[in-house]
DNA sequence: CAAGTATTTTTGTCCAAGACATAAGGAGGC
DNA sequence: GCCTCCTTATGTCTTGGACAAAAATACTTG
């Protein structure tokens, strides 16, 4: 998912990090406990908040607050791993954990409800929640996708998408429609409009139609060819499906390696396809300190003559350029740097 | 991916734990470092192999013995990851590490080719693997596909696979040649004889085939309904769309929420999609010890009237029963359990 | 010799407290 | 307003020790 998403963090494929810790006989221990309690390997598992991380809070913040079983093992109680899930949301739309360990539960409600996707970073704080309180919730654009998927008709949701692609069309559909929507989700989400599950289906169906609508084009064969994928940390997908739509309806051809592709993989496979051009898509959910490292060791993997473009909101956000690498703005752009590509001048008539 | 995968463990989705653990910049920094060097995080990612499991074997058997860096931190050269994942598929077979750390290298090949899948727990050792030296190593089925991968021709690869797919129909393609083929693949991947680029491509190309199949099949009407994702910590969607194409061949409505689902809101989607069974599945990159208390945990958090479809290559190496909780075997087994689903009655015909 | 039970070894996960680099936030200057 | 320097906040990693569950081995008994 995710190119162009204005993504949920730990949507989709949050969590899976280390690998669930504690054993079985652990899970099944707590329930005989009063039945409630869970191991921290559990924890980690079913909030998203690693190991580590939650031993560092307990020391730092005094939450959570395990109590130990008799190995002297942290055991969470429901409610604390229910309060953790509720910071983890909160913390991957840009609060901070000294923040909001504080507030109490119902700020974290209101929290988690008043404030948009994303953009308002900064000063929020357990008192500006209670400021937030005042004001009405994020009003949240009503559509019909949007109820679609609140009643959990994937077929229905389906056949808006459908609809509407028929309408006007793959291209602009891609270029218009998706990026609105994916917008709108991630907002709702954020808000705690839209469940994890929701928000699931919405990626599930979207990538199924895009993959649809793409295997029922003529596959790609002129020039440039382009190698599509994300690099390790980023596993939305859905950007690298869009881009990879627009590429083949103009006859271009599109190689994807799904997500998360080691660098060196990519140069490996950039070399080994033979393209002209890697294209990268980043969502919000990317860190964006790391954006111009990865991106920067990635261009001296490669061979110069691969032209390298990144794209998704993950980018939008970035202002700088970077030498060697192409920005790609908006998913219109894809028309201009194609006919900016030497390979394609032969095949692709500029202007 | 995955589900009946034997796969590959950390094909196309492999890290997620706790979310990425050092940045990407320790992953480009180590290319600065003479290329090669991968974090402990990156090194659990890639192998399957957790953190605190790796600095323990290191302190008790010597191996890994990763170089520090200018922090004093683990950093492992690829080599060493490549033989961790030989070990770990050779511990998903039965193996102790205690037994395979010292053999050699060599002597682990002979063991990964020379067994099959599963099976043979027990009794091997570094000296039955000596022994196993004499056989031929594994020959690696030669095979149009994997010349087609190794060409990093998509195209040509993608048409013999769908070749046989109209050769022997959707339902025989997926139950006896996809599981012949990621086996085969699984194998190459461990064997070190196919790139990780060349499986993420081999993953994408199988996975916009199923997808597209399912597409063209007419959507599935009949009961059960049935919710398919996998839990967090598997990312291999192959075995769900695997499940997917065989369900809604027999007109089943089968709902997909993608990978990696947290538990809570898998329930939760199963009451809100009103589903009468929720399947998962489980790759063999799925860590073993967690399988069972993960599965337990999710029976406990669902309805008591859903029932629960587990299956894929981490299940086959389990030989237990859990309460409630019902195995796939083989593919071929939706069948008897779509007959044994009391909602499908009506409209199945049993036996 | 087979089968079952007790004992030993192996193995993965957890704990503690500390260290440190990077991210975010804020101050100051152009 | 934008950029740079500085301070604080935060997450990940480190070491060495501990322990329970699983597996393997030894031992008993029919």
């Amino acid at each position: 998912m995710g190119t162009t998403v204005p993504i949920f963090s730990h949507s989709i494929l949050v969590c899976p990090t280390t690998v669930l810790n504690k054993m079985t006989s652990t899970e099944s221990a707590p329930s005989v406990n009063g039945g409630q309690m869970v191991s921290i390997a559990v924890a980690e598992r079913e909030t998203g908040v690693g190991k580590d991380t939650l031993r560092v809070w307990e020391r730092r913040y005094g939450f959570p607050r395990p109590v130990r079983d008799a190995r002297g093992d942290r055991m969470y109680p429901r409610e604390q791993i229910a309060r953790l899930r509720l910071m983890k949301r909160l913390l991957d739309n840009g609060h901070r954990p000294g923040k909001i360990v504080l507030a109490t539960d119902e700020d974290l409600l209101v929290l988690s409800g008043s404030q948009g996707g994303q953009g308002n970073h900064g000063g929020h704080s357990a008192v500006a929640a209670k400021s937030a309180r005042d004001q009405t919730a994020d009003p949240l654009p009503h559509s019909a996708e949007l109820d679609a998927l609140r009643s959990h008709d994937a077929a229905a949701f389906r056949s808006l998408l459908s609809q509407q692609m028929a309408r006007i069309g793959l291209e602009q559909f891609v270029i218009e429609i998706l990026p609105r929507l994916n917008a709108m989700i991630g907002n709702a989400w954020a808000g705690g409009k839209l469940q994890i599950f929701e928000e699931h289906l919405y990626t599930e169906q979207v990538k199924a139609l895009l993959r649809q609508s793409i295997n029922n084009l003529p596959p790609g064969t002129r020039r440039p060819r382009v190698l599509l994928t994300t690099v390790p940390g980023e596993q939305h997908l859905i950007g690298v499906l869009m881009v990879e739509a627009l590429l083949t309806l103009r006859g271009i051809s599109a190689v994807s390696l799904g997500a998360q592709t080691p660098l060196h993989d990519i140069a490996a496979a950039a070399i080994a396809h033979d393209v002209q051009v890697v294209a990268l898509s980043f969502s919000l959910a990317f860190r964006a300190r790391q954006l111009v490292p990865v991106v920067s060791e990635l261009r001296a993997l490669l061979p110069a003559h691969v032209r390298l473009w990144i794209g998704g909101m993950g980018v939008s956000r970035f202002s700088g350029n970077l030498p060697g690498v192409e920005r790609l703005v908006s998913l219109a752009d894809i028309a201009r740097l194609v006919e900016e590509t030497p390979e394609s001048a032969g095949q692709t008539q500029p202007g």
